[in-house]
DNA sequence: GTCTATACGGGGATAGAC
DNA sequence: GTCTATCCCCGTATAGAC
């Protein structure tokens, strides 16, 4: 059966050229500019033997999609391991808009572009095949060096919830769905909190997780697409919000068992409010985070002018490009 | 003069043809499957007769957008009546959280669909010359009877918050963004709630503002996006982020003024949550609010079944319509 | 001045030839 | 398995009809 599985193998590489491929594209010039044929192009073969591997662009989406959400979630591994779980809770946050804000257009795909395509990345490996063996988002050139680290950061990204001793009581997160995976390190976070008298006993911990997660997204979202607000900082933002949820961190200890939430006093640095820039986005990033591959900027630049190439100058609505001769 | 003033008469009602026309396409079939070719069959005219009115399909698309901002913003206007700053601030949270849901597509176009979309309904009359004279996004097939209700609306509602007395010392909110009237109204209550000694004297008012914009739009964004989470009925959510950022509403007086956060017996009803459908979104826009239009369900319909046309079934990625014989 | 007919280039997807 | 040719959709530029 040798020749069986080496077509196999032949079959499953190109599948994973086409993905590479796709993902550079949607880095690069944002999801809109992906195009069956351009895909095509960058693998020197005809379009037609793409739908041989994908029944349709969406599906190439949603397979972008997985992957994306498997690179989110390996950025959370480090971090499940932070004892206090306030602490933890805020370092999570922090990377999860970290992360949007470095790679905007794999963020996009993932929570902001289609239902579908986000059910893609959050409803486990059942909803697309290929979401285990994809390579990860880093967008080099050498994709193939790096091809199956993500899945490998997945799967110990569950193990280590369960592994964590603070999160035993936490209900054992289904290995085959990442959503539920991250839910479930929120939930036990929060948990723990109230167990420790920190948040009221009342509180429904799926609700704040919920709650907590959208507030995030929001940041993320809003920073994405609206080019005024927010005008403050991005980890000013994040750091009232997380603070807003969880009590500021040097909460009195005396009275932390009724969580009576003390003064407020973060984060009025009011002077370092502006205009936000391209620059002042990818400033922003920095502070938080520097991940890896800072998102869509052409091949080569000098490295203060990345930022203005971070963001998509113009979505591109089909068939918008060669064609200006006189606008 | 008078044949010069019935030409652009003529010319002013064809552009609000135009503008109907997209308006409905896009509150029924969703911003993907407006396009240039579609509106001008609408209105019986030739696709290059658009482009005597509009410089391109982007365009079109930001007039929508100011349009939508300023039924947004009219939404607004009975709330900031409301004495109490706290009960001001969630009833205008709900009423925007009600809005995303009632009016999905129109929502996605102003919040989440292009920066420059976002940029055209919050930049002012400035960046979008047509903004004033637009029609409601009632989006019904007498479109032309209440054509200039929205930008009346708009006025009064910075009219109304420089005349309401509790917001007496919020800078005055230049008339011509609405981006920042609205701005202004949060604001405002904020600084009445942090000169009450409700909130924290630390409070950067501005960052509030745009951390609690932040979070209701990741309710809804997330709700319009994502098809698993949340599973909380949205009104929970809500209710959930509102005490969460200001407080629940009857904090003992007595240490009213140093915002101790009484513990936050707030929406503990775990029992509703649910896997979401289409059905259980659009009861939640029920619960919060019930506007006029819901949008973008087929023409007509047995009432319980509008909600399952509610979000769009698919974004239509350009020119997969008409020719699915296979799949 | 208004408007239409026509055309170009690009897009998703398919049928059928090799 | 792969490609060529094709179909229909799209945004939009332009020439020329009225």
């Amino acid at each position: 059966m040798g020749i069986i599985e080496r077509k196999k193998r032949q079959k499953q590489a190109l599948r994973e050229r086409i993905l590479d491929a796709a993902r550079r594209i949607v880095v690069h010039e944002g999801f809109a500019a992906l195009s069956m044929r351009k895909i095509a192009e960058a693998i020197e073969y005809s379009p037609a033997t793409l739908y041989l591997h994908f029944a349709s662009r969406d599906e190439i989406a949603r397979a972008l999609c997985a992957e994306g959400y498997a690179q989110l979630l390996a950025t959370f591994v480090p971090l499940v391991g932070i004892a206090d779980p306030a602490e933890r809770l805020k370092a999570l946050g922090r990377a999860y808009v970290a992360f949007g804000v470095a790679h905007p257009q794999t963020y996009r795909l993932i929570f902001m572009e289609d239902p579908s395509y986000t059910g893609a990345a959050l409803g486990g490996a059942a909803g697309v095949s290929d979401a285990g063996q994809a390579g990860a988002l880093t967008d080099q050139d050498a994709a193939s060096a790096a091809t199956d680290s993500v899945v490998d950061t997945t799967a110990s990204a569950t193990a280590a919830i369960s592994a964590d001793p603070a999160a035993n009581f936490a209900t054992v997160a289904p290995a085959e769905d990442p959503g539920a995976a991250a839910m479930h390190i929120m939930l036990a976070a929060l948990e723990e909190l109230r167990a420790a008298g920190r948040l009221p006993a009342s509180m429904d911990a799926t609700v704040w997780a919920e709650a907590l997660w959208a507030t995030l997204h929001g940041i993320v979202a809003l920073n994405l697409t609206c080019p005024v607000f927010p005008t403050a900082p991005l980890d000013t933002l994040v750091g009232v919000a997380l603070d807003a949820w969880l009590g500021v961190p040097e909460a009195t200890p005396q009275q932390a068992n009724r969580r009576t939430a003390p003064p407020r006093n973060v984060a009025s640095a009011a002077g370092a409010r502006k205009k936000k820039s391209a620059a002042d986005r990818a400033a922003q990033a920095s502070q938080l985070e520097s991940p890896d591959e800072p998102e869509n900027h052409p091949p080569t630049r000098p490295p203060h002018a990345r930022s203005a190439e971070a963001l998509p100058k113009k979505p591109l609505s089909a068939g918008a490009k060669r064609r200006s001769t006189t606008t």
